[in-house]
DNA sequence: ATCTATATTTCGAGG
DNA sequence: CCTCGAAGTATAGAT
């Protein structure tokens, strides 16, 4: 990895055109290859990148960097102020616990927070576009399809829409019902679920680990 | 903004749990109190990160780094291979060209780039589930929601039909027709738009802009 | 290689 | 302040 503090202008021409006025910034060149300008701001996104695989050509403090679809990034050096190269290795990786697919697991082993009386008949149903998340049925053996998402948005609706097109396809299954469970459902996408006869339901994950009561209303 | 090459474990708690074992990486703090964490590989994204505003307690080689909502993110160093500290100053920002919304913006001046004789009602037409980029009518007065993107993919065809399907509602409406207009059209797109009785065109961004004549088709 | 779905998405605009 | 859509989204996984 290497680091660079310079005052430069830099141009990228590529799925728009950007420019950078001349400003003192950081340059890292990584090891794959890939380069991104960083203002003294924001901690995630930079000014400037260029995804690998790419390649850097460095002449006369000009650096252009190409990649095989033909964009283009050239940073103009006008004054270095620091400059050093680092062996880092490779990176072990992130470990995540969280996200959509732990909240999966726990629906698939408590399925009665997406609907009453739900049982789980199995998880990553097949159809021919995909799999569904859960496939359950109620108590009057009826069939439900969940969609499962952190954040449900309309394009969750959209998925689980196209999804029980297919289900109900199978006669057996042409009154299956779809819900969309989240920790979160968007305003837009209950109105576009409600419309299209779908049912939403917030789920909460403290409440699915275990590390916290049910809303009390729930026993009112 | 100041730089940190070194062995180090890393912990976030906050809108989930993540772990980082023990590897050399970059540690950037910003100005303004934020902190990354990269590997040497993959310009864009960090590893780990704390958006600003957040802060910064350093205690023993343990960075404590918290924000307002209880996010944490926590750094131990092992072995420092490099510290430099660099003034940068504030950055003139990115000068961007090319996006969506100029795009929009040349469409709205010039709707007959969408279809023949057609004259623009209002930018943004507001539906319950959202804005139509144009609402324009021909010249027999009928209706048609302009759906605008830099390239058009199957997932606009698909919000141009919900919001065709909102506006149909209305009786005044219920011919409504749809047009996706962008500057590459993908050819999955194409298909799905015609099989729904869409229509979608490719605009020119050089022509709209009056840089560049129209291709001579036209004129055929 | 292309498509699909996720993301601690971030970022910006508009109500 | 929230909500929503765009992003040079990037990135990982499946086909």
């Amino acid at each position: 990895m290497r680091l660079v503090i310079a005052k430069c202008t830099v141009d990228y021409a590529g799925r728009l055109a950007a420019h950078l006025p001349s400003a003192v910034r950081l340059v890292i060149v990584k090891a794959d290859g890939s380069v991104s300008i960083h203002a003294d701001d924001r901690a995630y996104k930079p000014l400037n990148w260029m995804s690998p695989p790419c390649s850097l050509k460095e002449a006369d403090g000009v650096w252009t960097v190409t990649n095989k679809a033909g964009e283009k990034l050239i940073i103009t050096l006008e004054d270095v102020h620091h400059d050093s190269s680092h062996e880092l290795g490779v990176d072990p990786g992130l470990i995540k616990d969280g996200v959509e697919a732990h909240l999966q697991e726990l629906l698939a082993e408590q399925p009665h927070w997406c609907g009453e009386g739900f049982r789980l008949v199995r998880r990553e149903w097949p159809t021919d576009i995909g799999p569904v998340d859960l496939m359950c049925r109620d108590e009057q053996d009826a069939w439900i399809a969940v969609e499962i998402k952190r954040i449900g948005t309309i394009e969750a609706v959209e998925q689980l829409s196209r999804y029980l097109e297919r289900i109900r396809q199978d006669p057996a299954k042409a009154d299956c019902r779809g819900v969309l469970a989240a920790t979160i459902v968007k305003p837009q996408a209950r109105v576009l679920a409600e419309s299209r006869g779908l049912t939403w339901v917030e789920v909460d994950l403290a409440v699915l680990r275990g590390e916290r009561e049910p809303a009390l209303t729930l026993f009112l």
